[in-house]
DNA sequence: AGAATTTACTGAACCGGATAAGTTGTGGAG
DNA sequence: CTCCACAACTTATCCGGTTCAGTAAATTCT
């Protein structure tokens, strides 16, 4: 089958190529009734404009591109990225923008993949997720002038765009919480320690575990997975003074605690409460469901889709911060024994 | 920053642009010595051809398609779908294709982004998941002679090649050995009735039960949600002759009935043996962990995405079973009380 | 040695849109 | 009645690759 082209609508209508582009981009050129002929018979022969001419013609490629940099296994489980792909892609959609997507496996990786796509010139800006201290796809990002919008911060990525949660404000609120159920010895389970968001969450904890007058405020480093989660929690619980809450930066590792937890014969939440970050259904699937820090992943990532459109149209856009995670209280949490 | 083109290689190489076309291509019509030094100078300067270009000169657009058909929410927590895009990846990366995602929610909004994306020849083929009878897919792919590999199956779908895996046979197995745990009471809560892989279990749980001579085989159609999978198996469970062994058509599903059975205060697997469908991390991480049905959905994605690389190479390619889920046995299953 | 073939290129057309520059035709102002 | 401005087009060029038709030089064959 033949793809229709405007070549083919012009000789329909009667007119030249030029009048048909000028008509289907709503463009001055062509009178009222012309335009609506040639929209009228575009619609009939099924006309979508080829993307490669189109792009290849110094129009934008109508895509972005996204790179996900954590192993398979760990994509699979973790719902924040599907998450926020689903908003990425309401948003996309919308404005008829594909999205690329790439598994990557290291960030050196990803500045290779960000250009190849600038060279290919396949797409017309990317979200970058994970923002570490000193990120080496910043300044690459920079250089090669590749609208950009990045999820999480805030940190130095000069005039590239952020869009952040305030993950300081929602951890001092969940210490602030736990403490006024009455726990002192409260630990935590942190995500991959390099990534800036894990830096943040973890400073502010250690400074309201201070203002608080909590002894100690223990991060056990981990990597999203639910092994390591686990494990850490096993750690954490194994001390003669074991904490009577844990906080955990993602719900795949909170659920894994959970669970340890119950293997080793303690009560949730008698024995230990339980706080999640970022409120899956998992949260709500397993017994008792989790008290978790909710947020909308979906509406964030739709956030930094429409952030960085604006970027790939030319807007000056400035780092805006889309909505703090809330507390969403469960059956996992309640006084210590 | 300026993007390198064959013009600019053509002119610092002191050749024509069909020359360094040539070279760079591994065709013949050029020496090794300016093979060699043409593809020097592309290395030195970052070349990386245009994609739009490329595809605008009937070379292929190096992109696949994939739709993903299910609710944001199902996405999220779903671990199915980011393994086989995991898959995918590594085959695709390996050959330099891109992977082009949408999100939809009907059948007919999916067949709309098919057409238009042949119509833009942003892709070369596509990935179809969730295979129902009489798909309406299939025939609009015919039509377009869009390259395609369908995951899922064995169904009607004429040239185009299928990739699945035997399901009737992993769950054949899984009721033998139920049965040989001494349960004579299993039900099932299976996933989106219309599916087609969910009608070819739907019948092989059918047949194996009524082989074995066990009274009834209950399948409560569910929408693979916790939600929905908890709901089920409620209503499973409140009877008087409840089942002893429940099988689910996912993990999601399994989980939230561990929960539900755990908060009927039924022990797992005492009074209730659970066996989940698809073995995600998910499954080891609540407690009791669950027995599964595993099954390598990355490498069902890879295997997938070799066979729709060879269709869009114009082999000719013919279904192929990816090998069929085996049970792995671990604390949800034991015989009934 | 001369013809035939092969090698190693060059030049130009082409893909399908976008767009700048040029060409009509029409209506209103002077 | 003429001139001008503007709408409504057409024509031609460009984007950056691929590929086909030439062409000159080198090599092989007889």
């Amino acid at each position: 089958m033949k793809r229709p082209t405007i070549a083919d609508i012009a000789r329909r209508a009667g007119v030249s190529k030029g009048a048909v582009s000028y008509a289907l981009n709503g463009q001055p050129g062509v009178s009222e009734a012309t335009r609506q002929r040639i929209v009228a018979i575009a619609q009939e022969i099924g006309f979508n404009p080829n993307s490669a001419a189109r792009a290849l013609s110094g129009a934008s490629a109508r895509a972005v591109g996204l790179t996900l940099a954590r192993p398979a296994r760990i994509l699979s489980i973790e719902p924040f990225f599907m998450g926020l792909i689903s908003g990425f892609e309401a948003e996309l959609a919308a404005r008829s923008y594909a999205l690329t997507l790439q598994v990557v496996a290291t960030p050196e990786q990803e500045v290779e993949v960000y250009r190849r796509w600038w060279g290919e010139r396949r797409i017309d800006g990317v979200i970058v997720t994970d923002l570490r201290e000193d990120d080496v796809r910043i300044p690459v990002l920079q250089q090669l002038q590749l609208p950009a919008v990045v999820i999480g911060g805030p940190g130095d990525t000069g005039k590239i765009a952020q869009v952040w949660s305030d993950d300081a404000g929602a951890i001092t609120e969940t210490v602030r919480y736990l403490v006024a159920l009455g726990h002192r010895r409260i630990a935590r389970v942190g995500g991959l320690p390099d990534l800036l968001h894990t830096r943040t969450r973890t400073r502010a904890f250690e400074d309201v575990c201070t203002a608080l007058g909590l002894n100690e405020a223990v991060t056990m480093p981990s990597d999203y997975t639910g092994e390591e989660g686990g494990r850490a929690t096993r750690r954490l619980l194994i001390g003669a003074d074991r904490p009577t809450a844990i906080i955990y930066d993602n719900d795949v590792m909170a659920v894994a605690g959970l669970a340890v937890a119950q293997e080793m014969g303690l009560a949730v939440p008698g024995d230990l409460s339980i706080v999640a970050w970022d409120d899956s259904p998992l949260c709500s699937l397993v017994h008792p469901p989790l008290t978790a820090l909710s947020r909308d992943i979906a509406e964030y990532g739709a956030h930094a889709a429409r952030e960085l459109l604006a970027a790939i149209d030319g807007k000056q856009v400035s780092n805006v911060e889309a909505g703090t995670a809330h507390l969403t209280p469960r059956g996992s949490t309640a006084p210590p024994r």
